[in-house]
DNA sequence: CAGAATCCACCAGGATACTG
DNA sequence: CAGTATCCTGGTGGATTCTG
């Protein structure tokens, strides 16, 4: 049985963290970019689904929230990197603890959604293609 | 510096996770049931801006997720308790987490998060509220 | 006290096309 | 390669009202 450390408040923390992380790409930029990826043309290829739009949106969000940072090399082409400040790395715990609890869950979880008449299609096989995708690197 | 212990894929935990916890609530719900405030009129005391209709979509979704489960006394009034699952415990640590980065960095979040212009005023003040409640708790 | 039924506003996020 | 401008729609979550 789990054990909280910390008596704590109902929601302030949960609220601010919500506020900065809430955004369908978010945690998954935030990964990416602990991972080395930050341009944004890479970001694009390992994040089916997202547009270029809402990468920008919400990497701009991430930005204006202190979480990431942009450097541009004014050059032709264009170059763009992003990397973590360091509150973005102090986050890094956390998005990894959201990642092994959804990796350790994954069967569970996987059930639940797919039987959630709520959930669409894309949203249901994006899984899969992430696994299809890590299998690829490693052949790769 | 934040040291990665495993490598890890791009989205797919990340990806389950946001799936069944994305949700205005839901952190803040699971954070409650956890620390015993587990009925409805309770929960809907603590947090205030959730409206009943909203707490019962979320609390339904967390329990067709397998996070949480209802227990229904058939008694007047009507009595419902809500308890978390095995699976519910195991998100804890990272609600946690959550929580307690927020709280960690509440000056910088609450600063940025303030002079974000899309985020409006109910949202601004939701921690101030969180807190005079917390203050208000130590008093009675 | 718990909850279902309506109705509705808003915005996040996707599609598309265009510029430097 | 990077970014912006429009346009559009689906869903989330809020307000209100009504039942057991």
């Amino acid at each position: 049985m789990y054990e909280r450390k910390t008596p704590l408040t109902i929601d302030c923390g949960l609220h601010l963290t919500r506020e900065v992380l809430s955004g369908k790409w978010k945690p998954a930029l935030l990964n990416a970019i602990s991972m080395d990826i930050k341009r944004p043309s890479e970001m694009l290829r390992l994040l089916p689904g997202a547009t270029r739009r809402v990468l920008n949106v919400q990497l701009r969000e991430l930005e204006g929230h202190g979480l990431v940072e942009k450097k541009t090399y004014p050059q032709l082409p264009p170059k763009v990197e992003y990397s973590l400040t360091e509150v973005g790395w102090s986050l890094m715990p956390v998005i990894d603890a959201m990642n092994q609890w959804g990796d350790a869950n994954r069967s569970h979880l996987e059930t639940v959604i797919t039987q959630d008449p709520k959930i669409n299609e894309t949203s249901k096989s994006a899984c899969k293609i992430y696994r299809q995708m890590a299998a690829d690197r490693k052949i790769g």
